[in-house]
DNA sequence: CTGAAAGCGCTTACAG
DNA sequence: CTGAAAGCGCTTACAG
């Protein structure tokens, strides 16, 4: 059977395809018992009206282009989550769009632009160059970004309050009874760590505890780095008793080092991570971490956007989305001194138990 | 400017709109000159033709849907790197359909057969019924699985060799000497978790080991239970070698479970996981696992319903991907007795150091 | 090899 | 409140 038309429908309902469109287009001019009956018509005929006729016709898309890196991460999937539970009450579709490197990525902006395929476009940022997409947005397409990294740009964005999250979770280790709080940086390059790194001191100075240069190690969101910065922080005499790493995978691996070093998660040394990915709530101890509202910014950012496509103008700055401390177990009152000794990481395979995590989701279902 | 119309290259080189037309098509009833020409001027004003007016000429939409599931998995990530990679090359566009729980799942299949948008159906399988899909299917829409939990079905579809990848990692573990080798499985109900036990069976007995009923444990991918069993085999006298699990997250649970009983992973006890998920790569031992090709699936997939599309016909059942055991560092020779004794996990978070993993991709960019 | 004309399925003034 | 007509930007026989 070939698909209905709208002449069909009004042939079937005895009208002019013209009454017919006004009903699709829920016009007021309409006899409310015509359009009933038309309405009846085309929901007994299954009828629904061909997207491309009606693109063509009233001159705009009805499609939103979303722009993700190509990597794994529980960060894109949490967003999407957010954004298509937004898009999916609205008359749009997601055009998935997949940056696979950044080579390409002024090219894929360039074919976006061409296709002239998206009302707009939400782009998950990545390390990214951000002009393709600033220059697209002025010549007239909405571009709003779920920033991640909070690269600075004009553009529209959705981001972690990334400064006060940090600063909330000083607060917790300072109730603690915390006084030596260290920071593993990630990479500062990013402004999110630059934020994060200002709510880390804004956060010591604001429960009276003076900040030790000592204290603050570049880990480069680099694992061996990280338990290299970190077994070297606990072999001094006055090491830390709490350690903030600038996300989540930098805290396992500030885990790590401890247990390496003979100490213990929380008893000796408390953790605090940053994202709250999913698999933090799973290690062993369970992670104390600093959420950010991945699925909550996928849908501010696609509300914004489609605002934006409807003509708001607004442009006040990024949107900061309230994150929230998620206390686990791998925070706990400070130690009471004297401390228990740290003892090098042993080398090799063979030296000690390894350590281990148990690590993922709960029920993993796959395969 | 508003954007050039078929009508405008036309004026622009002299020539009739379908002239422009067939050099858009490649026909070749062209003169090389004239299309050289036209293609200039193209190019020169930067002119795409409106997707729309072509699909509804053409009576065809240039758009694959592709579903996935509304999940944290690094294998829907994985899948779509390789779907992209074969769609960016075709004259497709993806449309995302997220599908945020089973319920409204029919309904989403029956949206996407409505808007008549997609010219086929990737899906990622997931746990949902898949009926509506086949109904869509024999109404004419290509579709096809990336089939992971390897339900069966009469759609075409592309899954892993679960069977041949597990045997595998039977003889990679006898060839390391062991025979005590257990298996804890996940949920039988799935297809792909009874493949890969039959591959255990045979991958014992083609290394002439008598399978022990007692070596086989239920962990239903969950976590805690995993753990119980774990510890419960490792009681045992005559304990088990060599433990493989039906997946990555299981096996770090396996892994979790070996070291809270004192024991060592390699040495007193080798773990095989499944799936190669990125994470497997970090842990500590690293993983010895049988990977999937999930980028390698997801490419097929694209491509076999590509050629769907283009008229092919060959329902030669589902493709069978090999997979490729990537050995790492919790595998190793299985140990003489007499064995290292194993001591029941300790209690309470205070018991023991507590074991630590350093998960996590190398370097974590976000955030 | 190129052009004029009709058509894809809808929308939108414009009449009535 | 409803209908006839023109138009959205392309394609596709059909002439020539």
């Amino acid at each position: 059977m070939p698909k209905l038309t709208i002449r069909d429908i009004a042939q079937l309902a005895g009208l002019s395809k013209s009454t017919v469109s006004l009903v699709l287009n829920n016009s007021p001019k309409v006899d409310p018992a015509t359009r009933d009956r038309v309405l009846e018509v085309m929901r007994s005929h299954n009828y629904t009206p061909s997207t491309a006729a009606t693109a063509l016709a009233k001159g705009r898309t009805p499609f939103i282009g979303m722009i993700v890196p190509g990597l794994t991460w529980h960060m894109v999937a949490a967003v999407n989550w957010g954004v298509a539970s937004v898009i999916e009450q609205s008359p749009y579709e997601i055009i998935l769009y997949t940056s696979t490197n950044e080579k390409d990525y002024s090219s894929l902006v360039e074919r976006i632009r061409a296709s002239g395929l998206s009302a707009g476009l939400l782009v998950v940022t990545h390390d990214q160059p951000l002009d393709p997409l600033e220059k697209l947005h002025r010549a007239g397409l909405p571009v709003v970004l779920v920033n991640t990294l909070g690269t600075p740009s004009t553009l529209p964005s959705v981001q972690a309050d990334n400064y006060e999250g940090t600063r909330t979770a000083l607060r917790h280790l300072a109730e603690l009874g915390h006084t030596r709080i260290a920071c593993v940086q990630g990479l500062m390059a990013y402004e999110c760590c630059q934020e994060r790194y200002r709510g880390y001191l804004d956060g010591l100075s604001n429960a009276g505890i003076e900040a030790d240069p000592e204290l603050t190690v570049d880990g480069s969101f680099h694992p061996p780095t990280i338990r290299e910065r970190v077994t070297e922080l606990l072999a001094r005499r006055d090491r830390p008793t709490a350690i903030v790493a600038q996300n989540d995978n930098t805290a396992y691996a500030v885990m790590q080092a401890v247990i390496d070093c003979g100490l213990r998660v929380p008893q000796d040394v408390s953790v605090v991570g940053f994202d709250d990915i999913a698999s933090s709530a799973d290690t062993h101890p369970p992670l104390t971490t600093v959420r950010q509202p991945f699925p909550e910014m996928g849908k501010a950012a696609a509300r914004l956007l489609l605002e934006t496509i409807d003509g708001a103008t607004g442009d006040a700055g990024p949107v900061r989305m309230s994150t929230s401390l998620i206390v686990r177990e791998s925070t706990a009152r400070a130690a009471k001194k004297p401390f228990r000794k740290a003892r090098p990481p042993a080398a090799g395979p063979d030296a000690a138990p390894r350590t281990w995590s148990g690590l993922g989701p709960n029920v993993s279902r796959t395969s």
